[in-house]
DNA sequence: TATCTATTTTGATAAATATCAAAATAAAAT
DNA sequence: ATTTTATTTTGATATTTATCAAAATAGATA
């Protein structure tokens, strides 16, 4: 089952009179107008709820001489919730979702209390830290190199290595007026 | 759980924003600010959210240094969907719901095709289709004799026991005018 | 075929609610 | 104490949607 299908069937749960409707054919199957009897709705609208429970595969219907029964289909109903919780999301979100788990991880490692603890030997995770300093800086302004400074040395006292590997890793840019943030498009 | 709570329950299900956040949350604790990020939200709504999933104790929150965490409440989730529909609705409607089932199945019993098939025997199968039978009157309006026999001839040869047994049964009354419904107030 | 009746569709309306910006709280660090 | 930061509350808005009346459709009986 797809995100989408499980939030349509979740909205069809969410709503008091489907609700009555999914009750009532749990006990048996049941004609539209019977329904807006019981419900005191009228017909146009237990129909409109109908549709929508047909739509999900919550309620099949079937012919009799006079009426339309609607009956409700069990399966549909069997799966726990959480089990539809924790239904994998589409896979690129699943992947956003471990790495951001990483990222996190590392930042709780490396900053504390605002302060760089030490500068991370790994590449990998040197970038995230970079990432993370970047956002100390305004994108399009460009700064002095006195001013890069300043604000890499609040988080670390090797601002230098900071400073130069934020070239180094193509989030910074320079020339002879200074430096400045690039910014990659979303 | 309360046929009120199940419904709260299921409102919290059927949001996009909401679904999504139990499903970060079934991975990990999260703070605040960092399911805005994730979902591309502000903190408020993100808050807003929160509370309501606490309002249904889908969530509970601790406290770290930083941050007030939110976890998932798995419990809450355990159930299948089918397991709340079935449960019982309130006593009163349940009992409804056994006096219209049998209703019906007296009234598929001794009408088909619009005609009486026999006039039953069991005082209570008898009341429960003159009281059908009854809908052909319109209330407040007062009918002569005869009007009264054609229209009960429609359903049976033997109009003369269901005029006499309508009055018996206190469905209609009559006085020199005439013979008119009586209807119990809802 | 014509007529009745059950069901669905359409159009309109009112209620619920997800969202954001801005303001208010709360909580921690300096 | 003051400042910073995370969270919640408030107020406003736009979207969604449940509901009904009226019209259209479909299905069955006569």
């Amino acid at each position: 089952m797809t995100e989408a299908e499980t939030l349509l069937l979740f909205k069809c749960l969410a709503d008091k009179s489907r609700l009555q409707i999914l009750k009532s054919l749990a006990v048996e199957d049941m004609y539209v107008e019977r329904l807006a009897e019981r419900l005191d709705l009228t017909a146009p609208t237990i129909s409109f709820h109908l549709k929508k429970l047909a739509d999900v595969g919550a309620v099949r219907s079937y012919k009799t001489q006079y009426y339309t029964m609607y009956a409700l289909c069990d399966e549909v109903f069997k799966p726990s919730m959480l089990d539809l919780i924790r239904e994998k999301s589409s896979e690129a979100d699943l992947q956003a979702q471990r790495d951001e788990a990483y990222r996190q991880k590392v930042l709780q490692a490396f900053i504390q209390h605002g302060k760089l603890k030490s500068i991370p030997a790994q590449k990998k995770k040197e970038r995230i830290i970079l990432e993370e300093l970047l956002k100390s800086f305004e994108p399009g302004r460009v700064y002095t190199e006195r001013e890069v400074n300043i604000i890499l040395a609040d988080y670390h006292d090797d601002f230098c290595t900071l400073r130069r590997d934020m070239i180094g890793e193509h989030l910074m840019a320079r020339d002879k007026n200074g430096y400045w943030r690039i910014d990659q498009q979303a």
